[in-house]
Order: structure tokens, then sequence, then C-alpha cells
DNA sequence: TATGTATGAATGAATG
DNA sequence: CATTCATTCATACATA
């Protein structure tokens, strides 16, 4: 059958890139996804694609991002179309009409380039330690970081200095 | 006090409140992740915290997070060798047209900023043992951020199994 | 053709 | 340590 990929206006042959279910493996998935199988075992996503895979081609993996996108898209929906919440739910400047303010993104890096730059000439100060870390032991006691794994508490990088 | 992530630029810009490593910093945590240190104790992640610091914001939580994630991915696509194995008839799913060029690539004022960390990184003789992928082409341990995104219809989790 | 929207995919963080 | 959730980006896809 023609590649389930480039069926619809498909004009890519060299890249199949994302998986794009056909109306038929959708039926199916929101079928299941319907019954109440919130997050179904791997076992499930196992039998999930083995039926889907009949319809197009598909990986366990699909199946998989497939059912979590549903349920953070279903969740994100109910508590962004409610009438409004008072609580101390922050939105950070969300939902706009766009919503879509993503494509002047600037998620990464972006830091004080110029100093941390500079500071180059010190940069590898004890890093050797994994050369010769040889030691096995783990974790001397049971706290993984400083404390807990909430943060450290010094330095919290997520601090929503919004206002 | 000013945040170093916004701290740039210094547009309204707002703070992410997931921390993204600069590819200096995956390079620097692939490195020790690649030696086999497998899971460093608290000392250690406070040493490579130290040291990834220098390279950008980030926390001993998120290298503690980050080793984590690692791992589990790792086990994820190693267990994928069972009654798999249909085809593999796929090109070179790793090697991508690009790489993390979502990592160097959003923006287009382009600070150059982890670039020149980059070059420093590079003539840095103290951290020559993990500069040694200078190559982006030959980075050998680029597979978490391959573009294979799933397209198999071979593979058993929903990880992508990279081989 | 370019822009906008929808959605799959990647990853960092949280939880068990 | 294993699994799941939440957030964001990139790309498919629809429309102007």
């Amino acid at each position: 059958y023609c590649d389930p990929l480039m069926a619809s206006a498909g004009h890519k042959i060299t890249a199949r890139q994302r998986w794009t279910p056909t109306p038929v493996q959708l039926q199916i998935l929101e079928r299941i996804f319907d019954q109440g199988t919130g997050t179904p075992s791997k076992q499930n996503i196992k039998e999930i694609t083995s039926e889907l895979i009949q319809h197009g081609q598909i990986s366990e993996t699909n199946v998989y991002n497939w059912f979590q996108n549903r349920r953070a898209r279903s969740k994100r929906k109910q508590l962004g179309s409610s009438s409004n919440n008072a609580e101390s739910e922050q939105e950070t400047e969300v939902e706009s009409p766009n919503e879509k303010k993503n494509l002047l993104s600037q998620q990464n890096h972006a830091p004080s380039a110029e100093d941390l730059c500079f500071q180059n000439l010190e940069i590898s100060p004890e890093l050797h330690f994994l050369s010769v870390m040889s030691n096995p032991n783990a974790y001397d006691g049971d706290e993984h970081l400083s404390g807990k794994m909430g943060m450290p508490g010094n330095y919290n990088i997520y601090d929503q200095a919004e206002d």
C-alpha cells in the first residue's frame, strides 16, 4: 500500500521524521483512550501497536507518546478552559489567543556569555576526579543531594521572579 | 537579583523553569557518563556541578537528575532485544542532517556565547580528555538527541532504540 | 509561498 | 532506580 506517511499531502520522500497516525489508527487509539486505560502498560502498548501496525506503520514508541500527549492535552485543556482559577496558579503569560509563542523561544543557554567565556582559564579545577575516580562508594548516606532532591536551596534556578 | 538565566539579553524573556543544559555542559556530562562512572556520588555531583556551573546555570539537582535520566534511558534501549527484530532497513537513523540544531539555533541574534565557550573548551589542556569530541559530527554519545523519532515498527518499548 | 495551527517527540523534573 | 508527568520544540498539515 501507499506509504501511510506520505499518504496525505505528503511530498516528503526523504524523511519520515514524525509519525503520522492514520485515521484508522487514530480511531482505535481514541477508543482505547476512552476506555479509561489512561496509562497502558507496556504489554498493552505492545498489543495496541500490534493492532495499529496492521493499519499502518507505527511503533510502540508512537503509541506510548500518543497516550502521553493525549492525557496531557486533556488535562491542560480542562484547567485552562475552566471558568477561572483564583488559585495560586500563576500562568506564565500562557494561553493567549495565539498561545504559540514558541516562535521566538529562547529556551536554552543565554547565560552571561561574556562572563563565563572569559573565566575559561580556570575551568578545569578538579575534573580529574573522574579520571581516577574508582571509588565504588556510592552514596554513603541516603540523601541524593544536599538534603533533598527538591532543591539545594542555595541556588534556586527556577526562580519565578515574576511579580 | 538578576536571574543568570535571563541575564543575557536583558529582555523580558520568561525565565525557563526548566534547566536547559548548554552544549558545553552536555558535553561534559556526556564525557563523565561515558567514563563509566555511572552514578556519581554526592560528592561527585558537587564536583561536576562546580564545573558545569561555570558553563551556565546549573544545580546539583540538575546534574543528579540528568544522570538519573540518562541511566534510565540507556537501560531502556538496552532491553529492547526480545521478540522484536523485524527489519532494520532504516538507513543510518543516527546521523541526522542536523544534530542538536535546536541547541544552537533558534534565535536570530546569535550571541555566539556558547560558541566561544566551545572553542575555549577545546583549547583547555586540562579538559582535553573531555574535549576529544570537538567535532560535532564525531560526537560519540549524541544518541540521546538523535533524530530517530519513531518510524521503526520493530522497536519495543517507548524508547527509541538506537543500537 | 508563507504563516498559523495541531500534534508528535524530546527531555527535565516529580513520584513511587 | 523505574516509571510517569509536565513543558517545550519541531514538524506535519491546513489555510490565506
